[in-house]
DNA sequence: GTTAGCACTCAGCAGATAAAAGTGCTAAAC
DNA sequence: GTTTAGCACTTTTATCTGCTGAGTGCTAAC
């Protein structure tokens, strides 16, 4: 590894580990380099020119940018797998009694346990899940519901409230509209169509402000009943949002957000994606490491470890693609339905 | 009411209000009383000595002791029911087709939103579970797995690994204890007891803390899996937490603690329950109201509402027990598997 | 190409000071 | 006997000031 490879290398280790601007002569001192602070200044100053690492003030130390951690996750990284995590899933696939779901989700705790970072799963069958049909249907003066039905035959309903009459007429050819061009998307292009459907809806209907956020909200209520998180109290210990709550609402938020499920979604060509917010973009100071996840006789899924982009990446993607390589190779060796005890596991029972 | 009830009073729902130390001058500035900030200064001399309110420093204004929020609570809050809760409830009770669990999930999600706190449930059915039985069987050298099985015939596991070889025969005879002492106790209670006979079994074994742990934390997966709670988010909206980070995690913790379910069943005489909690307690800052819920065909649940001691008690106590009357009455009147519509439903029905 | 040396920058911290919001007490007014 | 005006006193909070430490960039020498 070249000299400007190291430094930005130890640059981004020394801060994920303390979320400290990173200066020259601490990098000395940290890791007792055989060249100089003057040396290493002039690097890191190369480094900012061509936009891998920032100051947060003229005099600070360095921070990496978005193009840094990537250029480190791409190139720097080292693998990190411990003999802890292995155990701890091997402990958890060793239980038989457990059907898939309860496998991923106790695997899911460990994984958020062990990276103090939150992990979310997007159940098997739900990736690819399509919208079949939506009604909206007025039950009342003042009130409606909207109802999502998908190809996997789940119904959701949102009843609403509307201030003003709106005329059945509108509701219809607005439901015709909906459904025109709704039909068939996968749930996690949903929320991404609408935003584009919504200027149409306007122009078409009086108080279309009501029924398009009833709609969300029912996607919303529908997205997260498929999506599972661990461990979202942890982002507490992180020093980014114990400092400032701002950021950690604005987490929580995005969390929460129906874009979620297609940040999750939204794979790459390879099995795992890694996406680094840009700090123009709506991912901003957060990173979403996903992974597919393969069970036989259930449709592709996903796990992913969402943080701030100063996380340990080493340490997620390894342990990340362990997980879901434990599992998926777990069932499919494994069949959970009638489960063969092994001879020793057999004495194990028998010395009970 | 008399001046210093009055006086009280205005301070308290000053405070609510603001989450400010409430001065003398304030209140007559605020609330145009007809005598002196002098005179107000001696009721608050009087009511500090009773122990109503108390100082945060020697010359700061006033804040509620946990003893004016009780005498508030019991003598002088004014009821406040708006017509948003009744139409909001009403429009999740309307819609026929849910279920219980639906309805009350709504509710809930509707109570805490219009008050900004949490609100947390524990299901019909789980309030009266007994334990039935304890096993911890060996899955492996270094693994074992704690089971509980309820009256009801739930069970939840959870698998753990032991850092030293623990001998059988002494698992063999804690577990006879745990089971001597813990069948047939409400699992509302279970923590207590455990808690109580958490040094028996440290004499009794070596390695006794990983297993107490264990034990522990299979119950708190079991007591989560019945506990559900909406808004947990919100509590970012309160100062008391946005500015100080530790509160909100105690906060949190507490939340997530075994000790919950225990605090939300707890019930006193009436169908709503007032807790404040003390300064020395381990409630601590915090208040939690909770009502039981009763509906036909199962067995009692509970609604609970927990937020900071800060809260807006008339809002939060009528707002809770209409809507756990709302839906005891919803459920006593209509049978929810058979639905006959109404005439005029029916002629809504037909115009669509 | 590397490094020692130096001038310069800036966040963060410690005091100092002043203002704001309070209290308690006393003595006069009602 | 209350009530209240007035005042001295206390404490928090905000602002300014100066200082220090960690950092940079540049230059000249190695």
């Amino acid at each position: 590894m070249n000299r400007r490879d190291k430094i930005l290398k130890l640059i981004v280790d020394h801060f994920i580990k303390t979320a400290q601007p990173v200066g020259s002569q601490t990098l000395l001192d940290e890791y007792h380099l055989e060249y100089s602070s003057a040396t290493i200044r002039n690097e890191m100053n190369a480094l900012e020119v061509d936009g891998y690492i920032e100051k947060t003030h003229t005099s600070s130390g360095r921070v990496p940018s978005s193009k840094g951690y990537r250029y480190y996750v791409d190139n720097l990284r080292e693998s990190s797998l411990d003999e802890e995590i292995k155990h701890r899933i091997q402990t958890v696939l060793d239980h038989k009694v457990q059907s898939a779901e309860e496998v991923i989700k106790e695997s899911c705790e460990i994984l958020s346990h062990m990276t103090n970072l939150v992990s979310v799963v997007l159940g098997p069958n739900a990736r690819e899940e399509k919208l079949v049909n939506l009604q909206i249907i007025p039950i009342g003066e003042r009130s409606a519901t909207a109802v999502f039905v998908t190809d996997t035959g789940y119904v959701e309903n949102k009843t609403f409230n509307v201030s003003e009459k709106i005329k059945l007429d509108d509701v219809q050819s607005c439901v015709k509209l909906l459904n025109d061009r709704l039909s068939g998307t996968p749930i996690s292009e949903l929320v991404n169509k609408m935003q584009a459907i919504k200027p149409l809806i306007s122009d078409l209907i009086v108080g279309h402000d009501i029924l398009y956020q009833a709609m969300l909200e029912t996607f919303l209520r529908f997205a997260s009943d498929r999506l599972s998180m661990y461990g979202r109290d942890r982002l507490l210990d992180q020093p980014e949002y114990s400092k400032d709550i701002n950021k950690l609402k604005k987490m929580l938020q995005m969390l929460n957000s129906p874009h979620m499920i297609r940040d999750i979604t939204e794979q790459g060509t390879g099995e795992m994606t890694i996406r680094i917010g840009e700090d123009d973009n709506a991912l901003d100071d957060v990173a979403i490491i996903s992974a597919k996840l393969k069970v036989p006789g259930q449709k592709e899924g996903s796990i992913a470890i969402v943080g701030p982009r100063r996380m340990d990446y080493s340490k997620v993607i390894d342990y990340l693609e362990y997980v879901v390589k434990s599992i998926e190779e777990h069932f499919e060796t494994h069949n959970v339905d009638e489960q063969p005890a092994t001879k020793e596991e057999d004495e194990k029972w028998k010395k009970n």
